[in-house]
DNA sequence: CTGAAAGCGCTTACAG
DNA sequence: CTGAAAGCGCTTACAG
């Protein structure tokens, strides 16, 4: 490996004055020197060190993104996670910074890789409320969640309005002539976007004078896998004629729904309704095309880069918590219901087969 | 930062007697001192700097990962990408390796993030040929590709057979009755996936004594957006009855042009028939079901990093280069055809109207 | 089993 | 504008 010191040999000046030149110092070297410094840098193909320079500067020019996983499931096979990370990526390196990708399973991973590198920043994905507590005790560098609910004061965080999205998702259907509304996602406990898109749709029904019957909450115990799914179909399929639409906390999780429905014979929209959310390409690739709660991924990414890079410029600025705006996006998965309708279809019998 | 000399301080012995603890060379400590300063380690919450350690060992434990990727797109929006690189990822960090991840569009910009770092070995995704040579030439730690075709001697791959692959693909479509068969995909001019699979679907067709109608090869310009797909959909469906199939080089690309077809009212399978590859989820969250080509994406990640390893861990050993199988998954795309259904269908007229 | 010395490649802080 | 000295936190190589 060529060093500086090398470089210095053969330009005939001290270690400083390349070190200077590497730097862009440029007013601390005179312009003959600085010139011919920089040929020889470029011709010797030289490479900073950058342990060197970290020990030297205690700092690292590495942002980190941390992932919640989970051994069996790959966090990246989520659409929505891999959309988030290849954006945060790619503005990570435009500003001149590395980057590494962490996916940890508990909370004490994370120091070790953070410390060890001398991490500059983080961005984390999937943590919840009493992981971030202890992250926060342990680690002082700037830190930005993305979709995280929590009590800690101070907290740098992006994430969209989950409340107004399940709200908006359940006045769609209401305002679709849909009274029996199921609700089909993950567990709601945690303190997480679920949790908050469940309390605005519920809300919604509530203003309407509706109430969700609590059998026609379908909880997919966490790790989200397509075979529970179309299984959830199949038993929502034996609700029709009581149940008209569903409201389902994400495209994923919407296009298995779907799935299920169709192998019990109920079609969508003909017989059943079903509203998503994220707006992710599944969307737009599935049929029927799914009507869904759009977010802004590639927003996401950006302003979370953008805040942390604030905070790693400015150690004294304020924590900033975003919240961005949903929006419905109507396609094909969603019926207005003429009440007779189903009881019509069914009469005259098979017209909703697949062949 | 607590360090190596604070612990020494504080245990009243050498920094050299700490370090020998921290890895774990208790073959060198007596028992009670390593015991001691364990706890002390532990207490105080060690955590070793890896710059330095790097500097002093030169070599770092980071492995990177480095995309081919495009100003205008998101590499890790695909879906192929995004799960090879979270496999991995997870199998570095089991193997006590940090991961840094690139995405770099042009080979330049990668001997600058490999050195700098002193980056140990580095998986690629997505390069071509004359690239490879060229980040060949400059790079001499460990290097594994995916998918990659070279002429590189001593090059390290793990891929497909998607020439194979190609040939199923038109085997099966031909089996099934086809007999005018399109092909839709990216360019097949680069030494890449899309020129095997394209130059075995050929093969194949030729071997039954069918020719591709260079009208019937429709390329989508490098950037594979949805709206083009779409209207290569269209556009085959004017040839409908003339052409009664096609082969998509991706699940992808498949399920956008099924959307084109059906816009057009062309059905499938029951008027036109379409397989893909890749066997990706989508494929089983659309409707109809696709029939596809499947690889193995679990184990073209995990092999990448063994062999990785294998070469870092003895240096001499030699680069392999390994071919995974592929193998036709039947679904719903695919229909057999009678030479007549498709007049029949449409002289009873608009049997296969779309609602 | 233990430790003092030298060095990894860079930067900071200072003297000239 | 230029450079010699000291140090970042660790490891290697060696002496005891």
């Amino acid at each position: 490996m060529v060093t500086l010191k090398e470089i210095a040999k053969e330009a005939g000046v001290s270690v400083m004055t390349v070190s200077n030149v590497v730097n862009g110092n440029l007013s601390k070297v005179s312009k003959e020197n600085a010139e011919r410094i920089q040929k020889i840098i470029n011709e010797r193909k030289y490479v900073p060190n950058s342990s060197a320079r970290s020990l030297a500067k205690s700092n690292s020019n590495i942002i980190a993104i941390i992932l919640r996983g989970d051994q069996n499931e790959n966090t990246l096979q989520s659409p929505h996670n891999a959309t988030l990370v290849g954006t945060i990526i790619q503005k990570i390196q435009k500003l001149g910074y590395y980057t590494m990708v962490n996916i940890v399973e508990s909370q004490e991973d994370i120091s070790q890789s953070l410390r060890t590198w001398n991490v500059e920043g983080a961005i984390f994905l999937g943590m919840f409320d009493d992981e971030i507590e202890k992250i926060y005790q342990v680690n002082d560098v700037p830190m930005v969640f993305i979709d995280s609910y929590s009590n800690v004061r101070r907290l740098s965080n992006v994430g969209i309005d989950d409340y107004r999205g399940g709200r908006l998702a359940a006045e769609s259907l209401i305002n679709r002539g849909h009274h029996k509304i199921a609700f089909v996602g993950p567990p709601t406990r945690r303190n997480g976007v679920v949790k908050h898109r469940f309390a605005g749709f519920c809300d919604e029904l509530k203003k309407n004078g509706i109430s969700l019957d609590p059998l026609h909450q379908f909880v997919l115990e966490s790790d989200v896998r397509p075979e529970a799914i179309i299984e959830t179909g199949k038993k929502i399929a034996e609700l029709r004629g009581v149940v008209t639409a569903a409201f389902v906390t994400s495209d994923q999780i919407a296009s298995y729904l779907i799935r299920g429905l169709r192998i019990s014979q109920v079609c969508v929209p003909e017989d059943f309704s079903v509203i998503g959310f994220d707006n992710l390409m599944i969307s737009t690739q599935m049929t029927p095309q799914l009507t869904t709660i759009a977010q802004d991924l590639e927003q996401k990414a950006s302003l979370s880069v953008e805040i942390l890079f604030r905070q790693l410029q400015s150690p004294g600025s304020p924590a900033e918590s975003l919240v961005l705006d949903v929006k419905l996006v109507e396609r094909e998965s969603v019926a207005t219901r003429m009440p007779e309708t189903f009881e019509n279809r069914h009469s005259s019998n098979g017209a909703n087969g697949r062949p």
